[in-house]
DNA sequence: TCTTGACTTAAAGTGAACTTTATAATCTAT
DNA sequence: ATAGATTATAAAGTTCACTTTAAGTCAAGA
């Protein structure tokens, strides 16, 4: 069991997030000790990487609040969960995809910007 | 000359986040009428669409600010804008990749499902 | 002429996701 | 046993990127 120190050197995060993201719901069943300090369990490094994979392609916190939410009432949510995951996935894929358009608007600039250095060679003016 | 009504219809960006870019110096040149009416033509749009596509990407508000404000000073700043956008760009291929590596736990998580799911169809059990 | 609608500005408000602060309790090492 | 570090909570503050509001100007149509 993980005190909260070691958590965030382990994950990387904050502690201040990881109560935030526990008071939000975003992490079931983490534990107590006798006096109210938070141990944190493998299962609980396993929910933290999961909501942080969420987090970092986009989900917002109410979203990841819903699917704990899905998760804490059972199995009768399962294809409720897997469908909020295949919208997720193909959420990213849009994602992913708007990125490589704009990264192609990106690259036409530094083109031009490879024109402009290469005229500036050819007719030996100084910048 | 475009009124910002036409602009918003052809970009799809509300007036007043065309006027909060242009008060904050990402979108140089705009003219007026003689009332002080924005007129805006196609240079306006280029930038627009630029400025758009790197906000898309991610690029804060400051940083696209001050690629502007290097664009104003003119020639001598075309290395260091260049710089800029090949730092962006490798921001941008980035965040793709971290996009593609947690695109993957997603894809794990829903094999899980897909596991669960053909569980239940072995053993005949009802959800 | 009046009013409607599109524009202008400056300033205040919003929402999301943390982060910081203040105060108190508890654990650890000397 | 006590100083100093770590943890707890609740509440306030921060940052970013807009968005909304309030108050006014101006041109065109009924």
């Amino acid at each position: 069991m993980l005190t909260i120190r070691k958590v965030t050197e382990l994950t990387g995060i904050a502690a201040p997030t990881l109560r935030y993201y526990e008071k939000e719901g975003l992490l079931p069943h983490v534990k107590r000790n006798e006096n109210g300090k938070r141990l944190y369990d493998e299962d609980d490094l396993s929910w933290i990487h999961f909501v942080t994979a969420l987090r970092a392609t986009g989900m917002p916190i109410a979203q990841i609040q819903k699917y704990v939410y899905l998760y804490k009432e059972g199995d009768s949510t399962i294809s409720e969960r897997k469908m909020m995951m295949l919208h997720h996935k193909k959420e990213i894929e849009k994602s992913i995809r708007e990125l490589y358009f704009n990264l192609d608007k990106i690259n036409y600039k530094l083109a031009l910007y490879d024109v402009i250095e290469s005229q500036i060679e050819r007719t030996n003016i100084k910048i």
